[in-house]
DNA sequence: AATAAGTGCAACCGCCCACGC
DNA sequence: CGCGTGGGCGGTTGCACTTAT
């Protein structure tokens, strides 16, 4: 087999990839699908190799896929199924829906293969909670949630639920912040249901028990600031944000909000 | 405040496999 | 059967970002 010139010897693009290539990109599929990846960037006049927008789609762009935190349910398939099928990241991920065999496997190696390894050493590995995703910001993005779409919210919703839509709109699925132009990215609105429910001001949100604050947590199970507006039910309130947070898909990123300096 | 060390993750590389001719 | 090609996979790297000193 006769391996395929480099991308650079061909002129074509390489490294991150920018917000306007993701839409050229999203655009393109969107329109015409996918059925030849080496034809594709010519077709959608990207100057990177198929490779590499099959990868960016798959592992980045792809509309069903579920970022941020893994659940502990997760982290336990993910566990479980490496014990089985070792390094098969693909087989792995294909048991877990929105999950890519990439990140995966970067999960693997960031903190899971560490904790396996404790559990068999006998460590109790009870308290070593997974280390949640730190809030990064990238200089490229994927897709875009449009600076609009963040003022309708503005407009309309209480201060609170304002904080809660726009964290959970940069931290949501296909979103994200881009530093090059100051504006969050998305072009999907999978949290927009819940856009409406916190824009509805007929919803009530659930309050909690002061019990709740003065109980010391790990920081990663701590709900959000937004919370201290609250005080009663604690399995509702927490059911609820749980609901919220999973929808958003950053179950994890609940530190996110406790930035807000309320 | 500055710097070093550590971390997380997107993206690339190179190999393998399936398929069509 | 051998060859060329495209797609897929696992391993690895590079670097933005965070945390520690």
């Amino acid at each position: 087999m006769v391996r395929a010139p480099c991308c650079e010897k061909m002129g074509l693009k390489k490294g991150p990839w920018t917000s306007e290539e993701d839409e050229i990109l999203v655009s393109h599929i969107n329109t015409f699908g996918h059925g030849n990846w080496r034809a594709l960037p010519k077709l959608a006049g990207l100057l990177r190799c198929g490779k590499s927008c099959r990868l960016r789609w798959i592992n980045y762009l792809r509309p069903d896929i579920k970022r941020g935190n893994f659940t502990k349910e997760e982290e336990e398939s993910i566990i479980n199924l490496h014990e089985s099928l070792g390094n098969r990241w693909s087989a792995i991920a294909a048991k877990l829906p929105g999950r890519t065999d990439n990140e995966i496997k970067n999960v693997w190696h960031t903190y899971l293969k560490k904790r396996v390894h404790m559990k068999s050493n006998g460590i109790n590995v009870q308290d070593q909670s997974t280390k949640p995703k730190k809030n990064r910001k990238k200089t490229t993005t994927s897709l875009k949630t449009t600076t609009d779409e963040v003022e309708m919210i503005t407009a309309t919703a209480t201060a609170d639920n304002v904080l809660m839509a726009s964290s959970s709109l940069s931290s949501s699925p296909s979103r994200s912040y881009s530093s090059t132009d100051n504006s969050w990215n998305s072009s999907i609105s999978e949290s927009s249901h819940l856009i409406e429910e916190w824009t509805d001001t007929s919803i009530e949100f659930p309050e909690i028990e002061d019990s709740f604050w003065s109980e010391v947590m790990p920081v990663d199970e701590q709900p959000s600031a937004a919370l201290t507006c609250a005080n009663t039910n604690i399995d509702e309130s927490m059911d609820f944000w749980f609901r919220v947070f999973m929808e958003a898909g950053e179950l994890g990123e609940k530190e996110n909000y406790l930035n807000f300096d309320y």
